[in-house]
DNA sequence: CTTGACTCCATACTATGGTACAGCGATTAC
DNA sequence: GTAATCGCTGTACCATAGTATGGAGTCAAG
């Protein structure tokens, strides 16, 4: 029997379906551990957990987690202490957060559906429904008071009060 | 009368409800026109043009524009020979764009709000079906084929096929 | 024994949407 | 008259999620 080829940063990559360089961002970013050198050169031996962790990134991509946050659910995973209901909050979380984006894009959405709807499709662009929205909604009041410069920096990401 | 005081960038700034940095930042992307200076020495007077084009930033935003897509939209409304047709296919493709969102999402809720209910809530992670699924949503098959290392950069932000 | 493929490491660059600050000049408020 | 504020320019920085590249060392096949 041939023993085993070793298990190499791009192998490890074809096998978790990213890049080579996707996986050392991972390692930087604390998220993957970085393996032990093995191979007497500095070369790492990826294992076999790590992989399934990196698969297990993006399947949590897929639900909508931001790395930041997987970190902490692989980290809460491997604690032997967790208690579920940990893990349980953070998916309630992000439940909650994806149903708020659902309901803002629906309003989005209804709003371009009208707008569309509205708009002849030819002619000048005097009376298009869509050109007018964007130069005066309903009114153009002067938001009274001091000015919010927004110092929201990423928290929340977008001013849908215009609609 | 005292001759009104001069639309200075931070009046500009207070006028549009947005920060100075953030005019500065639409002038070097091409969004808006940077005013040619007035004052003797260098300071620049905002048209009401251009101030309502930053209320429209914010409009087009809060309909799902991204600043390309608005300085496109901006540059397509100055032009007198603009057709409504070409402002409606814009509208139109955004509108297609946000009810994909709106379907991805959905699928990504349905599958958090299946796992949260299937969660006991309380106890080990063994049999956490939240844990599970990042482990092994189905099942784990190995990607058959080569890797595809997702060269596509920011055209698909996500991998929403693990769901 | 050379060449190509691979590894490691660090740094820089992509895109998106801003925010902040340093340095300099002008202006304005007390 | 002097300080505080404002404007202008350029550059650097924030977060997010990677991608790319250069240099040095290593491994394996021909």
């Amino acid at each position: 029997m041939a023993d085993k080829p070793p298990m190499t940063i791009s192998r490890a990559a074809r096998a978790a379906g990213i890049g080579v360089e996707t996986i050392r961002f991972y390692e930087r970013k604390g998220i993957i551990e970085q393996p032990k050198q093995v191979n007497s050169s500095g070369f790492r031996a990826y294992p076999l957990a790590t992989i399934e962790k990196l698969q297990a990134v993006r399947r949590a991509q897929a639900l909508g987690f931001s790395l930041r946050e997987i970190r902490e659910l692989l980290t809460l995973r491997g604690r032997i202490e967790t208690d579920c209901a940990e893990v349980r909050a953070l998916a309630k979380t992000k439940l909650i957060e994806v149903r708020d984006k659902v309901r803002q894009l629906r309003r989005v959405e209804q709003a371009l559906s009208e707008l569309t709807t509205a708009c002849p499709g030819r002619g000048q662009l005097e009376g298009c429904p869509i050109i007018r929205s964007l130069i005066s909604p309903l009114s153009c009041e002067p938001t009274k008071g001091t000015a919010r410069p927004s110092r929201s920096h990423h928290l929340v990401k977008r001013n849908w009060s215009a609609l």
